[in-house]
DNA sequence: TCCTTGTCTCGACAGCCATCGAATCAACAC
DNA sequence: GTGTTGATTCGATGGCTGTCGAGACAAGGA
């Protein structure tokens, strides 16, 4: 079981977030590490560029930020590890698009239904 | 003008989340910080304790970590610094309550309306 | 006044992280 | 094969951060 599929499903099962319930230990340990993850501006911004499109060229983002090409990957990395978004090469060109789940996830924690 | 009202008023403004437009460079510096200020799994239960209820004294939050008094009163500024919490002594103890506001606009911007 | 208790601040330190440039790899065109 | 372009990985570095213990401060009681 994946980071994700453990934070999609323990939300589900909670159905509540923490204004009406603190969270577990265990919770606490899966879930901060997205927050970690949304953290950096830079991250925040490439993981709201990719979630307002149905995927995204990592060509695309590249220009968007005065970074070198190494460190775009270091973040698009991190978010990835962090259950964020996932990744497909097609070509020469590598597409990102957002996991729904995981900002779902985070946002029943935030907001109680 | 704080950065929660900042916050605040900027989710109410362009009220749909980050899956619907990206955000600003703005946003995303203004933002950010919180969602790392939740992005250590002990600031996350820190937070998720206090928003469960009305208000919380220090006292009743140290005992559930097995951490220095020094360490809790650092995470508990690292969380008022970032606009989730804010507090008031009253006699011999702290209290503090959560800034709802602030949760709403980072739910706000994970899930658009 | 002195002592106790609750909380915060300070100084220090080990570990983590954002960034860069260089090197490497993947896919394609020639 | 050779070269080119897109993307990742690697190594290094300065800065940030989580933690502790000791000290300082605030409030109240003996």
């Amino acid at each position: 079981m994946t980071i994700l599929e453990a934070a999609t499903r323990e939300s589900a099962v909670t159905c509540c977030g923490m204004a009406t319930t603190p969270v577990t230990e265990e919770d606490a340990a899966r879930l901060a590490p997205m927050f970690k993850a949304l953290g950096d501006p830079v991250r925040l911004r490439m993981a709201s560029m990719i979630a307002a499109r149905p995927e995204l060229c990592v060509c695309e983002i590249t220009p968007a930020f005065e970074l070198s090409s190494g460190t775009i990957s270091h973040h698009l990395k991190t978010l990835r590890e962090a259950g964020l978004v996932d990744c497909e090469r097609r070509g020469t060109f590598v597409y990102y698009w957002i996991q729904p789940e995981a900002l779902a996830a985070l946002s029943a924690l935030l907001a109680p239904t």
